[in-house]
DNA sequence: TGTACATCAGTGAACGCGCGTTCACTGATGTAC
DNA sequence: TGTACATCAGTGAACGCGCGTTCACTGATGTAC
């Protein structure tokens, strides 16, 4: 009845068996996508019959929905440690990044092409909203510049709208500032990840950290 | 014998006949993404039995690998159009805006999630570099105002690489401009048509023209 | 400490499905004389 | 213009596969008295 600990040993059995049945998916999703993610093959992986997982999961959808849970909770854990320990935008953009790098395929999952239909369960929209948060506070730093003419009206428009996240009003000038350094450097990673760089000859974190310096401004 | 014209009734037939599946292809993509492509749901669409279609299609494949292809081809015609038409960066971006918004799939099948292990056939690298030097021509523009000093630094790294596509040396403000255009206006492109956006009422066609006032700068 | 019962993990067989692909064959369309 | 042959489109049956998922059942683990 407590629930103190780590539970009944059948409770920390089952929860450890949940856990490698997903590092068993995570690898398969690194090894070819998302798309050709089987509980058959996870289970043969694990040494144990196809039927039995179901006893951990409902279904191949809520292995897969938990997964991108999972993926989103982790990286806003790496997005508020980096700003907790006092990093600056940059310093998001390169905890970002590091995560990004670590698994591809787990980016991808997040950010990477829909499935049409797929709707994402509401409680992940509620992580994306509070990395969208942590980006704010971290955009709402001290050097505020001049900005040009375009930029001004950009800023126009989101104080018009800038309703969203539970009524949590940021100053456009911030939530500009955050929208860029996540649009810009998800267009570098994504392209990166996806090997679109690849024979040009240069080096992608270069152009990463150019951008940064370009939002840090 | 003659290669005039639109060829014998027959060649006629069978070219109409491959436009059709790949039509149907691009439907069903559009409605369930390029993984549930089935050649033998296609067929049945058409009216024809499975098998049918191997006489068009050596396989599913190279089905996908044409459908890549005809999807780089097209992009690469909308922007060279553009461009031949006089219009700038900014002319560019907006064509690309509309090239990705009329299809969206198509857009992601080109620069989504990276099925791991498929390697683009050597062509298609070349047209993807032919849109690439589109978009290094219209860089390669009048205003070559004050540039800031992580830029300066970029274009350094840039210009002892810049080997790529051919020996088509481009200068190095020419070729950052480029990157930032590809980069910057695919990070919000793929986050807005993956529906990243919904929700926090703003327009992301706002972001997007103002990034392409940014570049233009 | 020992027995009776409930809980739960895992198995193996089975269902139904759709897939890509091969193969032998029919029937229509085009070609050669 | 007519006949003989070659070419090619399309069919239907079949193969083998792996998938998600259900179900009745066995055997081990935990709980109650």
């Amino acid at each position: 009845m407590a629930a103190a600990g780590n539970g009944t040993p059948r409770e920390r059995y089952r929860a450890q068996l949940r856990a490698e049945v997903k590092e068993r998916a995570w690898e398969q999703i690194a090894a070819s996508g998302a798309a050709g993610l089987s509980l058959n093959a996870i289970a043969k992986q694990i040494g144990v019959s196809g039927p039995a997982l179901y006893r951990y999961f409902a279904s191949r959808d809520e292995l897969i929905t938990d997964l991108i849970r999972d993926a989103y909770r982790s990286l806003a854990d790496t997005i508020r440690t980096a700003a907790a320990s006092g990093a600056d935008l940059a310093g998001l953009g390169h905890a970002l990044r590091e995560w990004a790098l670590a698994d591809p395929q787990r980016y991808f999952l997040l950010y990477g092409t829909p499935v049409p239909g797929y709707h994402a369960p509401d409680d992940t929209t509620a992580i994306a909203a509070e990395i969208m948060t942590a980006l704010l506070d971290a955009a709402r730093s001290p050097t505020d510049t001049a900005q040009d003419h375009a930029d001004a009206r950009l800023e126009v428009h989101l104080a018009e709208h800038r309703h969203w996240a539970g009524g949590h009003p940021a100053p456009p000038a911030a939530l500009r500032r955050a929208l860029h350094f996540w649009t810009r450097l998800h267009g570098i990673l994504s392209l990166e990840l996806a090997g679109h760089f690849t024979g040009m000859g240069f080096d992608p974190a270069q152009l990463y950290t150019n951008e940064l310096h370009h939002l840090a401004q």
